[in-house]
DNA sequence: CCAGGGTGCCCC
DNA sequence: TTTCGGC
DNA sequence: GCCGAAAGGGCACCCTGG
């Protein structure tokens, strides 16, 4: 068993390699015994397990035939969608990725590719392989660290009284309280500032007194007029995380914007944005281009720490935050750290704060997060620029040095900036963040900007929560209707939000409005994506019937590219919005071009639904996996991509319409708003504007035992694998046939090969390596790196990772049965890039 | 100065 | 996109 | 039944080192 004891996000890997001598039992034990199902992704190059052109390979050293994916009895087209590659593809792939390692067996039938050493897998460096080492090694290493890393630190406190007193700014009179909380504290001053401060402000556990008894202004730990402070959030988040609930954490969040509401109206924004982890409207594209390993580096330095420690922690904690919540323990703070506010906090997330002139970051800093700062330097400091301005002024004290969050505005102006660029400002906003944290505001600061949040609270529980504070709010309600206007208000946000997912607009709205904010408060805006329709899986045809007894529907291909909702705008512009909500304009001129020429005249505005195919139109147009489609330039925020150096054409299969003319459709059952549809675009124009392929079967027909229906869904079905689509769409035509945003209904349903009994496909493969996994599953091995025996080579070669389809009984029982030093070493390659 | 690596984010 | 698990 | 979390593959960016 190789073990890739490592971490697939923090790139800080520590590696244990080990080779199990008996794959095959652990096979059987581990995979076959629990018939798991996985799902897996193949990588390009991983050749030898994945034949493109042969149909099965003779898999392992018994010789069973392994069904492999791409081809089936309808197919015929060697397209690989689960080994996920057409051989043009690959091609560039080697070309492309794998300059410096040469194919050395250019065959292209299985078994025959070149074993490559891994250096970098996903961009991330790999661990190094070392014959010694041992599984689980690692992972108890990081355990003892971790456990004495808490345990340390027991001295006598007086030293530590001396600084606290220094720190809270009080006098002799706070010495016997400061050194019993000390002694609390064990003589950590901060777990002591933390009970401090927890205990000055007197609002310990507030948030979880049910809503009638929360009082927004006595219990909120500042006062109107001040600037909320982010601990107020912080708080909500880490009782959020522990008390497990939809219905508790709606109700802390709703006590939480009760303060906001009545103390600082105008820090709610901000604060909906913290709380859904989102920093602008997501068709704004806004970036926040902070991940892991520049939280690591500003830990580092904030904290004093070094990066196997980290990595250490992370691998066993599994999530960023709680590793920054640690660290911050050891940091000595020698001065009153300045208040993070919401406002500052959300102010530093936005990227026109991160690119502009940094005078303006510098400011925010001062201005919302400094207004606790000590006046007694003026001079500026070093924080910014350190490396670029060694003559920069320093301050006096040492304590200002180490905590200070002032800049020297002058230094940052003059300075040219050679060679640093936005790493080191965004390392130096976030060490200043974390300079600033109180109790658990760091884990909560990191897993923002790793953009991971993990409290189980997003839109949809947010924003009810947010319409219950501004009802409760709101004091002419009657207690009678409470609930109601609970319960309308909550759905109303939600839906207004989904026609109109943009913050910045929704919010002042709700505000405004208070309890007479309704959904039709705010409509569709083209320019402004509305969230997709989502579908249900179903198995196949018969489940199909069942759901839509005696109500007519309609099958349309399941076209295997990408989701585009196409806005037309009252200026004429055309505007591509991706499944997500983000603008993807940039990415499809071509889109632009073919909806210009198709749309009649007269044609206003309009917000349709799509799906963006690559097509092969020197080939009978034949379409193209989304593989292709995705190797398409990206293009950027500002860039269109070049229309003449599109290498890959596409096709649009338009299917169903929103918005026309400024008149909203969904309501309307799709019948009618196909309709809308033709009077648009006509009848399209082949390999470039299509309508989705579809086949009605009205109500009558529409019967579980109607045999010639059943053979007409299949038939059409195989006819979609055959046209090179994924499967099929149903929707209900007439019944409950609306377009319901965001919604996953039973009025759309998918049919898929990998859903339908006997049609999915299956490998047989061996576990080598593992990582240790992030968040729910830290502690446990994941994803596992797999891999097929090669007879000629007589070695194991890596195939792809796998990481879903397993129980977490099944993770419990790996971790059992790879931990400590069971398992023997023994020599192994693993595939490039794999 | 440019190529490659590191990194982040977007699609399915 | 998929899956599992918690309410 | 709904919803959130965790995961994979590929391209474009920025930074850095030869």
């Amino acid at each position: 068993m190789l073990d890739l004891l490592g971490n697939s996000r923090g790139n800080v890997v520590e590696a244990v390699t080990n080779f199990y001598e008996h794959e095959t039992e652990f096979h059987k034990q581990a995979l076959a015994s629990t018939s798991v199902s996985c799902t897996f992704q193949a990588r390009a190059e991983n050749k030898p397990a994945l034949p493109f052109e042969s149909q099965s390979v003779k898999s392992m050293h018994n010789n069973e035939d392994v069904s492999c994916s791409q081809s089936y009895t309808l197919s015929g087209s060697g397209k690989s969608k689960k080994s996920g590659i057409s051989p043009g593809k690959r091609k560039r792939n080697l070309d492309s990725k794998a300059t410096k390692r040469k194919q050395t067996n250019p065959s292209q039938s299985s078994g025959g590719s070149k074993q490559y050493t891994i250096t970098r897998f996903f961009g991330k460096q790999m661990p190094v392989v070392s014959e010694d080492g041992k599984v689980g090694t690692a992972f108890n290493q990081c355990i003892d660290d971790q456990s004495r890393f808490a345990n340390d630190a027991t001295e006598p406190y007086k030293e530590e009284v001396d600084q606290f007193i220094q720190i809270v700014n009080a006098g002799e009179q706070l010495r016997s309280y400061a050194a019993t909380i000390l002694e609390k504290a064990k003589g950590d001053i901060n777990m002591a500032l933390d009970i401090y401060y927890s205990d000055y402000t007197d609002s310990g556990n507030y948030l979880l007194l049910p809503p009638e008894r929360y009082s927004p202004i006595e219990h909120a730990c500042w006062r109107k007029g001040q600037p909320a402070p982010y601990i107020h959030i912080a708080r909500t988040f880490d009782l959020v995380e522990d008390e497990k609930g939809k219905l508790k954490a709606t109700s802390m969040l709703c006590n939480m914007f009760r303060s906001l509401l009545a103390l600082s109206p105008e820090d709610v924004l901000p604060a909906v944005y913290l709380c859904t982890n989102k920093i602008a409207p997501d068709h704004e594209n806004m970036e926040l281009n902070i991940g892991a390993s520049i939280v690591v580096a500003a830990l580092e330095e904030a904290c004093g720490t070094n990066r196997s420690k980290i990595s250490n922690l992370y691998n066993s904690l599994g999530d960023l935050g709680d590793v920054a919540q640690l660290c911050r323990q050891t940091q000595s703070l020698l001065a009153p750290p300045p208040v993070l506010t919401i406002q500052g906090v959300y102010s530093v997330l936005r990227k026109d704060k991160w690119t502009t002139d940094i005078r303006d970051i510098n400011l925010t800093i001062v201005q919302f997060v400094g207004t606790q700062r000590p006046n007694t330097e003026s001079s500026p400091a070093k924080n910014y620029h350190q490396k670029q301005q060694p003559t920069a002024a320093q301050t006096t004290t040492t304590a200002a040095t180490h905590t200070t969050q002032v800049t020297n505005l002058d230094t940052a102006t003059t300075d040219p900036d050679p060679g640093s660029g936005s790493t080191i400002r965004k390392k130096s906003l976030i060490m200043n963040l974390m300079r600033s944290c109180r109790e658990k505001e760091m884990k909560f600061i990191v897993r923002t900007l790793v953009r991971n949040l993990r409290i189980g609270a997003m839109m949809r529980t947010v924003l009810p929560a947010l319409a219950q504070a501004i009802v409760i709010n709101s004091a002419d309600t009657v207690a009678e209707c409470l609930k109601d206007h609970l319960q309308r208000l909550s759905g109303a946000v939600v839906e207004a939000y989904n026609v109109l997912p943009n913050l910045d607009l929704l919010i002042p709205s709700l505000m405004e409005k208070g309890i007479e904010f309704s959904s039709s408060t705010l409509s569709m805006v083209p320019g402004i994506p509305i969230k997709p329709m989502l579908a249900k899986i179903t198995n196949g045809a018969s489940q199909v019937l069942k759901l839509f007894n005696n109500k007519a529907f309609t099958c349309e291909y399941k076209y295997d590219g990408q989701r585009a909702q196409i806005h037309r705008l009252p200026d004429g512009s055309i505007r591509v919005f991706s499944r997500n909500g983000d603008e993807t304009t940039s990415r499809f001129p071509d889109i632009i071009n073919i909806i210009k020429e198709s749309c009649f005249h007269g044609v206003v505005t309009f917000i349709l639904d799509a799906e963006v195919v690559a097509i092969d139109r020197k080939n009978g147009l034949k379409l193209m996996s989304f593989q292709e489609l995705s190797s398409r330039e990206r293009g950027s925020k500002d860039s269109l991509i070049a229309v003449d150096k599109i290498k890959v054409d596409i096709c649009l299969f338009i299917f169903d319409i929103m918005l026309a003319n400024g008149e909203k459709l969904l309501d309307l059952p799709l019948r009618q708003r196909r309709k809308y549809l033709k009077n648009l675009f006509d009848d399209g124009k082949p390999g470039y504007l299509e309508y989705a392929r579809e086949m009605t079967v009205e109500a009558e027909d529409a019967d579980a035992n109607n045999e010639a229906t059943l053979n007409k869904m299949n038939n059409f079905l195989d006819d979609a694998f055959r046209s090179s689509c994924e499967g099929l769409m149903v929707k209900s035509l007439d019944v409950n046939a609306g377009y319901t945003p965001s919604k996953r209904s039973d009025a759309w349903l998918k049919v898929k090969k990998d859903y339908v009994e006997g049609l999915s496909d299956s490998l047989d493969l061996v576990p080598i390596g593992a990582w240790h996994g992030n968040g729910r599953k830290a502690g446990w091995y994941s994803p596992f790196l797999m891999a097929c025996y090669n007879p000629d080579t007589e070695e194991f070669q890596s195939v792809c990772r796998v990481m879903s389809g397993f129980s977490d009984v099944f993770y419990t029982e790996m971790k059992e049965l790879f931990s400590g030093d069971k398992i023997p070493f023994q020599k192994t390659t693993i595939l490039s890039n794999c």
